[in-house]
RNA sequence: UGGGGUGUCGUCCAACGGCAGGACACAUGACUCUGGAUCAUGGUAUCGGGGUUCGAAUCCCUGCACCCCAGCCA
């Protein structure tokens, strides 16, 4: 973390003000004891990254220590190659578990010796009903429900049934062992939850060693206890389990962790969802879980994103109990902030206009130095070869400016950054089309470097690539994945994939960029001046194939802003 | 019409009986060899109705709205 982000003054949120309050009542052993518990059934989102950064942060923050914690559970949903994308994705965002790294089904058997204490004590119970029985009597949420017909078993009965789903004897579905709590509890979690379910599937870690697995609601507290966790932090739908959470570590007298229940993140003009974001994957509407325009932790990192810009966000954003939805303007905020301060600057043209510099020598070749980094003196300078043919933006030209257009256009004078002032002198058009084809302009000797001894000034100033030494590239841009900001305030009855941005990628072939970039290596971020940040894509073809960029997210635009709000007027 | 939660600028988060504040967004201006960055300025909010109090976003009563729960998912 640099000094700017630990600078910066932190809400004390109500998570925050119950640790506040636990030290000062030395309460919890005045520890601070988190964990990060993914199921690895998909790639973790920037949802799970304001997890991360809330838990992993805290511990940090009051010397304690963060725990990851695969809640492995269930085989059925899980892979290794989500285990393996989650390890990289939370060290990636800068997390740290030193040798804290746990799986709920290392677990396994100390589960089922409790399991084996709460039969004896008679809380528990094997039930032989089906899946749909035990719906039927579990009841509704405004009526009670049923007790089982094998809710009364004796103890030695329960215990050998218990014994006999372990060991394989009957099939899935066939017995599931319950809590004995109360069929006619007003929270439906309290109906006799179900602690086991048999599962005859291969688990990514423990293989065929078992066939029964515990439940989400009777082993997390668990596994909370055993890991000596002071604050178990989650989303809000887990706030009704609470009862049931600590029902199951009262009955065992074992360590009872709190839980404490915050909302989760939502963003505007994405979803975050696990199963939507899983349904565009298998759709092939986007290209896989790191898709530059999927809200996954993967996703963003290749489309440029930093782990300082993330973390910042996830502060930001705040901690709190009520649903909301974040605009998604702040994310980008915090990403330009960042690269800002720690990007390169380039010069690309992404959308080229050939421009002929008449009266410059033909076969004469400049070099002029240009600053790497405004923001920071340190990133030093380079130099950009300049040269008669060069390229600029198609839309830094106007044929007829309207008034607020600053830049190039029929005998109008601008810069071209750390070169020359150039005037447009001739237009060259296809007969037919109109098209825009070429440009032929004189430069002014005097203002080498950007400056003239008349001091005489110019509106704009615009990036270039001399033509001879341009390196061709693909160029990625990325709108947002959805046309509405919040598909559920949406009163039409649609779906989801109704509201997927058809647009949301744009991609550009034969832009071109200056030639230091043929040193760099996939991965590598930058800013376009005037136009944006970039990164090198994974499917570069480096050094002899096609550079590939994603555009991270372009600059504030004010141009953009003022011509939208031109055009809206007639 | 059961249970659990939540209502503060457009958005997100503060204020914990004492001047409703910050961030993002938006708007205007300054500056600028990036229409970037930076700086300055501005507007907009306590769900409704009662009550307690010198004083209420905060406490009480009442109504309303929204979210979550009927997986052998997490």
């Amino acid at each position: 973390m640099d000094n700017n982000e630990t600078a910066k003054k932190k809400v004390v949120h109500f998570i925050r003000q119950i640790i506040n309050k636990d030290i000062a009542e030395n309460k919890k052993n005045s520890q601070v004891i988190t964990r990060f518990p993914p199921e690895p059934n998909g790639y973790l989102h920037i949802g799970h990254a304001k997890s991360i950064c809330l838990n992993f942060g805290l511990a940090e923050e009051y010397n304690g220590r963060c725990h990851l914690r695969f809640d492995d559970t269930n085989p059925i949903k899980e892979e290794q190659e989500y285990i393996d994308a989650i390890i990289e994705d939370v060290r990636w965002l800068g997390f740290d578990w030193g040798e804290h790294l746990y799986f709920a089904s290392d677990y396994f058997e100390q589960m089922y010796a409790w399991a084996v204490q709460l039969i004896r004590a008679g809380k528990a119970y094997v039930d032989g009903l089906t899946t749909e029985q035990i719906r039927e009597y579990r009841g509704t949420l405004t009526e009670p429900g049923v007790n089982s017909p094998y809710r009364n078993r004796s103890i030695e009965e329960n215990l050998d049934l218990f014994e006999r789903m372990r060991k394989g004897d009957y099939k899935d579905g066939e017995m599931v062992l319950r809590a004995r709590i109360d069929m006619g509890h007003p929270n439906m979690n309290m109906r006799d939850p179900v602690m086991y379910r048999i599962l005859h599937a291969k688990h990514p870690r423990t293989g065929d060693k078992w066939c029964i697995y515990p439940m989400y609601d009777w082993a997390h507290g668990l596994e909370d206890s055993i890991e000596g966790i002071t604050h178990s932090i989650c989303t809000l739908e887990f706030e009704d389990h609470r009862p049931l959470y600590d029902w199951f570590l009262d009955q065992l007298g074992i360590y009872h962790p709190q839980q404490i229940e915050f909302a989760r993140l939502n963003l505007t003009f994405t979803i975050m969802s696990k199963r939507y974001l899983l349904k565009l994957v298998k759709e092939g509407i986007v290209s896989g879980w790191d898709d530059p325009r999927m809200p996954t932790i993967s996703g963003l990192r290749r489309r440029g994103y930093t782990p300082a810009a993330l973390r910042d966000f996830s502060e930001r954003v705040g901690v709190a109990k009520r649903d909301s939805i974040v605009d998604s303007q702040l994310l980008e905020h915090c990403l330009r902030e960042d690269l800002n301060r720690h990007a390169p600057r380039v010069m690309g043209v992404l959308n080229p206009l050939k421009v002929v510099i008449t009266n410059y020598p033909e076969g004469k070749v400049e070099e002029f130095e240009a600053i790497n980094n405004p923001e920071d003196e340190a990133a030093g300078v380079r130099k950009v070869p300049f040269s008669r043919e060069i390229y600029i933006e198609r839309e830094d030209f106007m044929l007829n400016p309207p008034k607020k257009f600053f830049r190039l256009a029929p005998g109008r004078e601008v810069r071209l950054r750390y070169a020359y002032y150039i005037t447009c002198t001739d237009v060259l058009q296809d007969e037919k089309t109109g098209d825009i084809l070429e440009l032929h302009c004189t430069y002014d000797p005097e203002s080498r470097g950007g400056y003239t001894p008349d001091g005489r000034k110019v509106r704009s100033t615009i990036h270039w690539v001399s033509l001879e030494h341009a390196i061709d590239a693909e160029v990625r841009q990325y709108d947002y994945l959805l046309t509405v900001p919040d598909p559920s305030a949406e009163t039409a009855k649609k779906e989801f994939m109704d509201y997927i941005n058809p647009n949301s990628l744009t991609v550009l072939h034969h832009c071109k960029v200056e030639p230091s970039l043929v040193r760099q290596k996939v991965g590598f971020k930058c800013q376009f001046e005037r136009k944006g940040y970039f990164m090198i894509d994974p499917d570069s073809k480096i050094p002899e194939g096609t550079l590939v960029f994603n555009q991270t997210v372009s600059l504030r635009d004010t141009w953009a802003k003022i011509a939208q709000a031109e055009s809206g007027k007639h």
